[in-house]
DNA sequence: GGCGCGTGGTAGAGCGCTCTCCGTCGCCGC
DNA sequence: GCGGCGACGGAGAGCGCTCTACCACGCGCC
């Protein structure tokens, strides 16, 4: 920007009215002769003028922007380890697609109401407090929060400061915050019930981390299922949620399970570890071993065979996460509430 | 928030002293006595005081944050479409762990300035325009363009609107914008210098979309370390840097040329593709066919086979865009500079 | 014809911070 | 012993906006 950015005080002397007439001209409200409002509209044309975020917040108090964070629980205070640390964070956070799928849920309430978001992540001590800062200092109005562990202390965090938060998946904890879920024992009943309905009769399960409570809750539900149907015990391996955890829990598996006939896991990436693995060892999918996964990411259409799994409706939540965190800021909301999704079965290729 | 926040003012009153000296001694700056430094400071831990960013925004005009826009090339106006579609743009854009890693790099910069990226979406006249708005308005200091069509109109905009941005890739018409790149056509020759060496004799590629330069990039110099060996036609099928895209494109190829033995990709999604669509034709990769990608993405790692790729360097490019941002933001860089970075062969398994 | 009232506009007081002066004080040199 | 200088702290003027008064009309009414 080369010369001053004209102001109100400009657009006012340009139109020859007052400042506050602009004002309401802008702000779109209130009784402004027409004939005014569109002399004024085109003073704004001439100057080029912009209203200024900055003042117009301070006077408000509110801003244009939420804070978009994925935090885990790290602890680390090691300072050496830290940036090349978070850096990698950040990649490897949306390495899984689920993330994009939550921006662009996320995006998509938002954006029609002109805000947006602003990434931060948080997995040490220190970008916690940063996080936390960065609210009460004004720099957004409040926080999406988006846990890769259980035991992640910023919703606590936030709840203590009085921040306006929400979060995605129930917290470890409890904590007076509102959050958006799914019915993860649904999923876990689904996927057993179709493994049962194809025929299977020894099945395994690839779980998400256990200490993850959505993980437990997949388990249990597919658990459940099973031994209503006559199958009490379950062969289950814990993988991590990635490609690779995968490979090794299927790995496993196979190893003290040469025989199964039919696989649950924890989400798709895994999926796609436990497929590779299979098929390393001769398997075919699904004709040898069917295979359910969870989410219904987008690589579950791009691998092969294409992934039978259990959908979880993931933009949505993120829409809805943001709405609830709407109507916290805007003050229509006080008190903590939370909204549960149904989970889907998708029925592709590989059960 | 319950009661009012505390003001410097509040501090001033509680430690003794003006709101100046609280101000300087809040900005770590300049002559202030030891003993009323952490007097201030003591009565800032009291008050429990937090700046207002706004109020410093206003007079230091200047924000703690960038934006950083992944922006299309769409010129659609029909409101129908817009919501969801601009939803499932940033789904998408994510969906390819390419993104993720600027994220990575970008935040890597930033955040131990105490900065933080704003994410925005741009792929219609309106939402550019939005963009646009936000800058002039002051919601960011400049932007981090990341665009995936080369017409991306967008740049020119933010040129001419004498807003700080940079650039990741060379625009497609030129444009006064710094922007960091890679030596693309290095990266084609590595890939094809490979395949040589490991004695392919009828190679192919399944380029990425034409109309980006990168892409044209890549397969000139391709071709031109392939015709320098007595190869001078290449079969070359176009694909759109997704999965999908690289089967449709692999299939096309290995109908014409069914005796091919070595592949190169555009990138390593296609690559995943391409592999798939060989295999399923019978075709061993790497032994009857070697396939080279192009990324080093983290699927590149995660597919079977593992990925032998042309490595580019983005978290290291993403980091050097956000540090040319904030040289031209501070003012200390006026014209534009591009940075160009080496590729570098990764080799796996799959050649 | 004066009163009240609704409409459409202005004036001006901040919002909380930074930063440029400017005053004060202690100390050194001649 | 006095002038001057450096180190330090305070006063106060904005930054550009919103919003609450408040005022000037013109109208219908009794």
């Amino acid at each position: 920007m080369s010369r001053q950015a004209p102001t109100l005080e400009d657009v006012a002397r340009e139109a020859g009215v007052s400042r506050a007439t602009v004002s309401r001209v802008v702000n779109g409200v209130r009784n402004v002769d027409p004939a005014i409002q569109d002399l004024v509209r085109r003073a704004i044309e001439r100057t080029g003028y912009a209203p200024n975020q900055a003042a117009r917040q301070l006077v408000t108090r509110r801003t244009t922007t939420v804070a978009l964070v994925v935090s885990g629980a790290g602890d680390a205070t090691d300072p050496d380890v830290s940036d090349a640390e978070q850096n990698a964070f950040a990649t490897r956070v949306f390495a899984d697609p689920f993330f994009g799928r939550v921006v662009g849920g996320v995006v998509g309430h938002l954006r029609p109401r002109s805000m947006h978001p602003v990434l931060m992540f948080a997995e040490t001590p220190e970008t916690r407090q940063e996080v936390v800062a960065y609210l009460r200092q004004g720099g957004a109005d409040g926080a999406l929060v988006v846990s890769t562990h259980p035991d992640d202390p910023l919703p606590a965090l936030l709840a203590g400061a009085g921040l306006p938060a929400v979060l995605f998946a129930r917290p470890g904890r409890p904590v007076p915050l509102s959050h958006v879920d799914l019915d993860h024992r649904e999923g876990g009943r689904l996927a057993a019930g179709h493994l049962l309905e194809r025929g299977c009769r020894r099945v395994a399960t690839v779980a998400g981390p256990l200490a993850v409570a959505a993980s437990q809750e997949r388990l249990a539900g597919f658990r459940d299922t099973l031994a209503r149907h006559g199958h009490p015990c379950v062969p289950v391996s814990e993988g991590g949620f990635t490609v690779d955890s995968g490979m090794v829990a299927m790995t496993a598996l196979l190893a003290e399970h040469p025989d199964l006939d039919g696989l649950f896991t924890g989400n798709d990436l895994m999926a796609q570890g436990a497929v590779q693995v299979l098929r390393d060892h001769g398997r075919r999918v699904p004709q040898d071993v069917a295979v359910v996964g969870f989410d219904d990411s987008s690589i579950a259409v791009t691998c092969r065979p294409r992934l039978t799994t259990v959908r979880q409706p993931v933009e949505e939540m993120a829409a809805t996460m943001a709405r609830l965190l709407d109507e916290h800021i805007l003050g229509g909301r006080t008190d903590p509430t939370s909204v549960v999704f149904a989970p889907e079965l998708v029925i592709r290729d590989s059960a």
